[in-house]
DNA sequence: TATCAAAACCCAATCGATTGCAATTTTTGT
DNA sequence: ACAAAAATTGCAATCGATTGGGTTTTGATA
C-alpha cells in the first residue's frame, strides 16, 4: 500500500495533465469529443494517481445514485423466517446480477409494521429503483405504490391483476409438477402445508389441485394445513394431525424448511419417507440434498430470476415499458430425475 | 398518494418559510441556533411538501455516505456456501443495528477471488465504513488493509495478533462447552467436523482439546475431517468414515450445516442418534431445532454480534480507539438446558 | 495565403445541501 | 433609555463532478 496521501479529484488531475476538469470528465467517460491520446493521458494520470471518482459528487449532478434497493418484508409474526435460505441466495443472486451492471445494492430489511418506509431509499436519492421480495401481506399496499411505481420490481407470485411489474417462478406450473409426480406415484392423499395468503403458495396449491383435475380426481378438502408461524409451527402441527389419526399418503410443502420440519415429524411418528409418507418441498435449498432420505423438491431457478429482475428494473428505469415475466421452475426429483416445466408470461 | 409534482429542495422550503436555506438546513438538523418557533415552522413545511432530503447532496458535502458497506467473501470453492442461513441472520442483525442509527447498509458478495475490491466502496465514497463477515481465506490480506484499516471491522477468529479490529463470538469457549458437555455424557471418541483453516474453526476445535484436558484426557487424533466442500462432502466423508470402521461415539461438527448433513449420513449407516452418536452443531439456526432429533448447538448470538460491530465501527470512524472484542456464545442444549458460557476480551 | 468547417477544448453554471463569518435583531445590564 | 452582550438569521463559499454553449486549433480547400 503506497503512502498516498489523498485521494486526488478531478481538479487535480487536470492540472496534472494542464487541462480543463471538463476535459477530464469527459475523457474519463469516454467522451467521443475528447481526441484519443488526450484521453489515454488523462486516464494514465488517473491510474497513477490512484484516482476514484466521487460517486456523491456524479450522483448529485446526475441525479441519479447507480445504485438499487432490495426490501425484503418478512412478517415477522410469520414463520418465513430470515433464517430460510431462500433469502440470502435471492440477495447473492440480485447482488450478482446488480454488480455486473454496475450497480450497488442497499438491502432493507424493515422491522415492524413500518409503512413502505422503503420509500425513502427512493426519495432521499440513495437508490434509483427498489426489488422487493416477496408480497407478504402487503401486496394491496404494493398496488398503491403510487408514482415510484415505475421504479419498483417484486418477486412473487401473480395474483389477478396486480399493477405492479412482477417477477416470479411459475408456481402455478410448480404445483402442477409435484403434484403430477405424486399422483403418478399412486398417491392419493397429499397433506398440503403452506400459508394460502401468501400469492405463491396459493398458486402452488393451485397447480396441485390442477394435478388432480387433470386425472380426474379431486384433493380431499381436509389436506390443507395452513400455517403462520413457520417450520416449528410445522412440526408440531403435522404431528398432531398424526395423532388425531388424519391418514395422508404425501405431504407437499409450500418451502423445503417446511418440508423438513414436516419430514421429522413424520419421522418420529414412526411413519417411513418416502414409503408411508412421500415428501415434497419448494426451493431447492442446500440442504434439501442433504437430509435423509434426499427431498424432492421445485427449484426455482433464484439465479436467473435475479438476473431478470434486476434486467427488467433498470429498463423500468430507462423509462422502458416492461412487462411481468414468469421465470421456469423444474422438478428436482432426487436420485431419480429432473424435468423441466412450463415457463410462460402472466 | 398526492398528486405530488416533483421532490420540494431547500431552496424551496426557504422560499415558502419566508427565510434564507441556511437557515432551513440548521433548523432540519436541529441545531440549537435556530430560534424554535422558527424550526417548529420550517419543519412543519416541510412535513406537508412532504420534502425528503437529497443524500448524494449532503453527502457531498459532509463528505460521509451514512452507509456501511457488508462484504461476505465466501470461497467459492468452500462448501460454506451462500446458503448457509448464518450468513443471512447476520446481514439481518447488522441490518438491523445499522438502520437503528440511521445507516444503510450495501452489500457486497464478491464474486471469485477480485482483490479486495471492496474497497471501492470506500474510496468512491458510497460507504463509510466496511464490515467483513469471516476471514475465509484472507486473513493475511486483511491484514495488509493499510490506510483503510481504520474504517474496517471483522467478523471472525481471533488468530495470533491481528492488526484489524475483529469482532467474534468466543470460540474457544464454545468448543470448550461442547466437549465438556460431551465428555459429561461419556463420549470419549468425538469426531471434529470442519475447515482448520478458517480461524473460527481453529477455536472451536482448540476448544475441544482443551475440555479433554481438563479431564485429564486427550483427543484422539485420528478423529478429525478437515472438510473445504461442506454438507455434501460433509454427508459422504462420513459415510465413508462408518464405512472404513472408524469408530466415534459422538460428532462435534464446525457448524449446523456441517451437524445436519453429517447427521444424516450417521443415521443411513443405521446408527442412532444420540445413542450410538452424539451429535452437536455450531450456529443454531432455525433448522437445528426442527430435525430429528434436534441438534445440540451453540448460539453465538448473531443479533448481538451485528450490533456490537456497527457499534464498534461507528466509534472507529469518529476517530475513537477501539478494541477487539468477543461476544459470548451460549450451549444450546435441546430438549434439556441451556448454560451459558465465557466472555472476555481477545 | 486566406477562408471556413470540423475537431478539440475551455468557461461557467449547476446539482442540493452545509457552515464559517458577518449582519441583524433581541435581550440584558445599568 | 442606551450601549454591550447574546441570540438569530443571512451571505456566500464549498463539496466534486457534469454539460450546454462558446472559443480556439487544426487542417483542408480554393
Amino acid at each position: 500500500m503506497l503512502p498516498k496521501q489523498k485521494k486526488p479529484t478531478m481538479p487535480e488531475l487536470a492540472k496534472l495533465a494542464g487541462v480543463d476538469v471538463s476535459t477530464v470528465s469527459r475523457a474519463l467517460n469516454d467522451s467521443p469529443v475528447v481526441k484519443t491520446e488526450t484521453k489515454e493521458r488523462i486516464r494514465k494520470i488517473a491510474e497513477e494517481t490512484g484516482y476514484v471518482m466521487n460517486v456523491s459528487a456524479r450522483n448529485l449532478r446526475k441525479q441519479s445514485s447507480e445504485a438499487i434497493g432490495i426490501v425484503i418484508p418478512l412478517r415477522p409474526e410469520s414463520g418465513q423466517g430470515i433464517s430460510d435460505p431462500f433469502f440470502l441466495e435471492m440477495v447473492g443472486a440480485v447482488s450478482s446480477a446488480a454488480s455486473k451492471r454496475g450497480y450497488d445494492l442497499i438491502v432493507h430489511l424493515p422491522e415492524g409494521e413500518q409503512t413502505i418506509a422503503e420509500k425513502r431509499l427512493l426519495q432521499t436519492g440513495r437508490a434509483d429503483g427498489l426489488i422487493v421480495i416477496g408480497q407478504a401481506g402487503l401486496s394491496e399496499r404494493l398496488n398503491r405504490l403510487g408514482d415510484i411505481i415505475n421504479k419498483v420490481v417484486v418477486w412473487g407470485g401473480s395474483e389477478k391483476n396486480e399493477s405492479y411489474t412482477l417477477v416470479g417462478s411459475d408456481n402455478k406450473a410448480g404445483g402442477y409438477a409435484v403434484g403430477a409426480h405424486l399422483l403418478s406415484l399412486g398417491k392419493r392423499r397429499i397433506l398440503f402445508i403452506g400459508s394460502l395468503a401468501l400469492p405463491e403458495v396459493k398458486l402452488r396449491y393451485n397447480g396441485l389441485l390442477e394435478a388432480y383435475n387433470t386425472v380426474n380426481l379431486t384433493h380431499p378438502s381436509d389436506l390443507v394445513l395452513e400455517l403462520d408461524f413457520g417450520g416449528q409451527e410445522a412440526h408440531d402441527r403435522v404431528a398432531r394431525l398424526i395423532e388425531d389419526g388424519c391418514k395422508f399418503d404425501a405431504i407437499f410443502a409450500s418451502s423445503d424448511v417446511l418440508a423438513i420440519a414436516a419430514l421429522h415429524a413424520v419421522q418420529a411418528k414412526g411413519l417411513s419417507v418416502p414409503g408411508d409418507v412421500a415428501m415434497v418441498g419448494y426451493d431447492n435449498i442446500g440442504q434439501s440434498g442433504m437430509i435423509m432420505p434426499p427431498l424432492t423438491t421445485v427449484d426455482q431457478n433464484i439465479k436467473l430470476g435475479g438476473e431478470i429482475m434486476v434486467n427488467l428494473l433498470l429498463r423500468k428505469l430507462a423509462g422502458e415499458e416492461v412487462s411481468s415475466q414468469l421465470t421456469p421452475t423444474s422438478l428436482v426429483v432426487r436420485e431419480t430425475t429432473v424435468a423441466r416445466v412450463g415457463r410462460a408470461r402472466i
